[in-house]
DNA sequence: GTCTTCGGTAAGCGGTAACTTACGGTAAGT
DNA sequence: ACTTACCGTAAGTTACCGCTTACCGAAGAC
């Protein structure tokens, strides 16, 4: 269930723009925050929560500490997300069968 | 940015139970609600969260409400998901070919 | 060694989110 | 009409979350 982390994770509109300004690749922990409107302690717990989902990691060189993303928990999330749709659109197809032609119209 | 609404909706353990919940077909708030620890009232509260979401739609039969996914809704989320992970994968290939190899360990 | 930069951590505060109970409203049954 | 079933909404409480300021450690620069 760690996709429970990842979407937590996500859930808040700040921590949301830090992980995006990693997809470009690796920045410092400075770096993000010069382009956020809140503290950089602020920055910091972000990224605390981000990596403890899985989302990101981290890369210390000399004083610097670079974080960027990683495959597996971003795959994991992605997992998650497909297999919903592929279930929802199975789920969907048996109720159109049965000529629930109410939830073809825009709900599944 | 309706992605960012789903996320937040999704966030929640128990709001995320009630959406799962509606994998294999509408369901009743009755139906929902006694399948998890919490009252009534607040499996209303959740379903509004989802419903504002664009995640899920009503059906009124009688005085019974049916809850259902949104294929637009999950949709959304989907495309979401998929686009970044499209961004990530194209940034850690040019990450690799600038020779970054430390990142192509573990870290994306 | 000293100073400065970079960043994690602690403590505290305010807002809000997730519950609960209580109430009201609509539709079906009798 | 009365009752019952189903459900949304309001009000209030509690716990957590995101933020700030203050502090501290670690690694270069001089």
């Amino acid at each position: 269930m760690a996709y429970g982390d990842a979407l937590t994770a996500l859930a808040d509109p700040t921590r949301r723009s830090v992980f995006e300004q990693l997809i470009g690749g690796a920045r410092s922990v400075g770096e993000i925050a010069s382009d956020l409107p809140v503290s950089r302690p602020a920055v910091s717990q972000h990224l605390r929560v981000l990596k403890e989902a899985g989302l990101i990691g981290e890369r210390r060189v000399g004083t610097r500490r670079y974080y960027s993303l990683r495959r597996d928990g971003l795959a994991e999330l992605r997992n998650y997300v497909d297999g919903f749709w592929d279930e929802a659109l199975a789920s969907f197809k048996r109720a159109a069968e049965r000529g629930e032609k109410d939830e073809a119209s825009d709900v599944l």
